[in-house]
DNA sequence: GCGGCAAGTGTAATAACATAACATATCACG
DNA sequence: CGTGATATGTTATGTTATTACACTTGCCGC
């Protein structure tokens, strides 16, 4: 198993089929990934899944990345990571690693204050190869 | 006109329409968009315009904003910006501020290092409301 | 000039990602 | 109960991106 999240226990069916979906994969999944293996849930349609991942977002439990089309589940234990959220995408793996850095958040909230900027949401992804499929290239 | 970029003169054909339309444009346009402004010059299939697209992203002459699914001319007139660059996307008026951060860049270098992580490209765009778009509000 | 190759182009078909619209169900709460 | 808010199921549609294949163009060496 890729994680082992408390998954909480306020999800609706569906919300909760998409997070564990999200929780037991190594790497990113489209919707339509995560549709696929959950038919024999019970699921059918594209949407029940944007849905069901539209309150998983909302509520930082799940994220989105927007270089790939894809979503994550959070690496946050428990789910209560603020502030700016950087991944670090592998090509090779396709891993995702998410973190925190206090400083770039800073630094943008610097530069949004200078420009008169009101910031509702970043993004911030890094492609490239984690160490392991660096040192298997 | 909202840019004045003298446009390289090496590009084919497709390459400088689709620069034209991103030139002329005050804020980003998706693939489909282009196409549609530069039906009249004789495109007529979206692969067309992904093409000239990728040849203008690969030269750093424009730009993809992952998190719209859409297109900019880069807004740096001798087209030589190096390493990080981020974006500021105004929800209000579809405005985009290009910009590099030195302090940002080094940050992620030294997060890379640290994690054994090659970096390859890094996405960075900033949601929110322009200086103007929040005074009007 | 002409064969051969690389890069660009034209076109159709299709794949992949996402939302609109509408009907029904479920549940909290007064 | 009645009513509203939230979730769900389903079909159809819209939007973004790529695959496959045929043809053209410019260039280099012969
Ligand atoms: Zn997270
Ligand atoms: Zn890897
Ligand atoms: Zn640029
Ligand atoms: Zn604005």
């Amino acid at each position: 198993m890729a994680h082992s999240h408390d998954v909480p226990t306020d999800l609706t069916r569906n919300q909760g089929l998409v997070l564990g979906a999200l929780n037991h994969s190594e790497s990113p999944l489209s919707a339509y990934d995560i549709l696929d293996k959950l038919r024999a849930d019970g699921l059918r349609a594209p949407l029940q899944v944007y849905r069901a991942l539209d309150k998983l977002v909302e509520r930082g439990l799940a994220h989105r990345l927007e270089s790939l089309n894809a979503f994550v589940a959070c690496a946050d234990e428990h789910c209560h990571r603020k502030g700016l959220i950087a991944f670090a995408i592998c090509e090779g793996c396709g891993k995702v690693d998410e973190f925190a850095d206090s400083v770039i958040e800073e630094r943008l909230g610097h530069w949004a204050g200078a420009k008169g900027f009101k910031v509702e949401r970043t993004t911030m992804e890094i492609r490239g190869k984690c160490e392991a499929c660096v040192a298997a290239a």
